[in-house]
DNA sequence: CGGATCGTTGATCAACTTCAACGGTCGTGG
DNA sequence: CCACGACCGTTGAAGTTGATCAACGATCCG
């Protein structure tokens, strides 16, 4: 049972981005609670409030938007020792726009809001932590927008493969096809062209 | 003179955000330098690790990229009270890929990498101003990257008109249509017919 | 006054979507 | 354990959104 949830991946997460003793560790984890999520089980509803923040020990998440016309749009994906949750809901504690659903059985180590406001409050390095957390995922976010604006959408799928091939392997085709901004037939195209060219 | 650099705005604006005592809000505004930045004058060059990050006390600005065929993007704008920089490249100090250049003669409130890093360490309460603005850019990417997946063209533009009219009013045409993601006489044809629609 | 820059308009074109139909696979209930 | 249905990826034909190209007029600024 123990290696389902072995927590060293996450441990060393946190330490690469604000040095803890072993005691502050402890304290910071102790804040956290693992948590199995079954495959297609969701963790964020639209018209919720999204209530935590969760890092995936080990599994696949999907987060989508659906669109008048009953289309799913991926926002993110995330699989081990990433983090998901709607931030936009999440951080102003609003409604939720999104669904966020398991595509594996998971491992999440999952963190409520107000318990992040009192480890925040609790130690001046646990709010660096977090600030790192959100400036890497602003820069993040930022990258993505610059790729979506200039690149059309066979760059997108290649650079998609090519850095994400770890996510690509465990996503349903029309979800990354949703996440590159275009319909799955013409990913399944673009997909088939590439394989012909690959002599 | 002193009307040109009137800093009750950035004080509230940081006061917003986390509650500081005079005292604090002095030194914290100490880190950071009043400049003004000339019309066409550039704060951020792709290649050059942009070593600042701005508020704008007043004025306006663009950040963009530009692609293989030389088309601009527009992935900022800001205008008086916000915040403009390249992210990607001010958070991990790297080469930046944007262009920040001055739309107006403007005013802005600097602050360096390295300065903003000794304020963070500096007390507790000013890594939280950090980690908020942080925070709220994200959900901010996040709901432009919906906008951007999930609406057509003229739905952006409407929504932009909507939301952001005091940035239209004062940025060139073919910046916002290269903000929205379409080209200026896409833009331009959009902008007739909804001419013609409001009888 | 003159040139550069910006927005506009129309004609043509390409990227991507939509719709429809089909085959494979997986999981679930009988 | 088989059979059925749901779901997923694929393929092709036709349709649309938005891009491209080119030319023109207006405005701003030096």
């Amino acid at each position: 049972m123990s290696f389902m949830t072995d927590l060293t991946p996450f441990k060393n997460h946190i330490l690469k981005k604000v040095p803890l003793t072993e005691a502050e560790l402890t304290e910071f984890m102790s804040f956290f609670t693992p948590l199995r999520i079954k495959k297609r089980q969701f963790v964020v509803q639209p018209n919720f409030v999204a209530k935590a923040r969760n890092y995936v020990i080990h599994g696949a998440f999907r987060g989508y938007v659906v669109g008048n016309a009953g289309e799913e749009h991926t926002i993110q994906f995330a699989i081990d020792d990433w983090w998901i949750s709607d931030y936009n809901s999440y951080i102003f504690q609003q409604p939720a726009t999104m669904f966020v659903v398991a595509v594996e059985d998971s491992w999440v180590m999952q963190i409520e809001y107000e318990k992040e406001a009192q480890l925040k409050a609790l130690h001046h390095k646990y709010e660096t932590f977090f600030r790192i957390t959100a400036e890497r995922s602003t820069a993040s976010m930022q990258r993505r927008l610059i790729a979506n604006l200039t690149k059309t959408a066979e760059e997108r799928f290649d650079e998609f493969e090519e850095k994400y091939h770890l996510i690509a392997e465990r996503m349903p085709q029309y979800a990354i096809a949703s996440y590159l901004g275009m319909t799955s037939e013409y990913l399944s195209k673009l997909r088939n062209k590439r394989l012909s060219k690959k002599s």
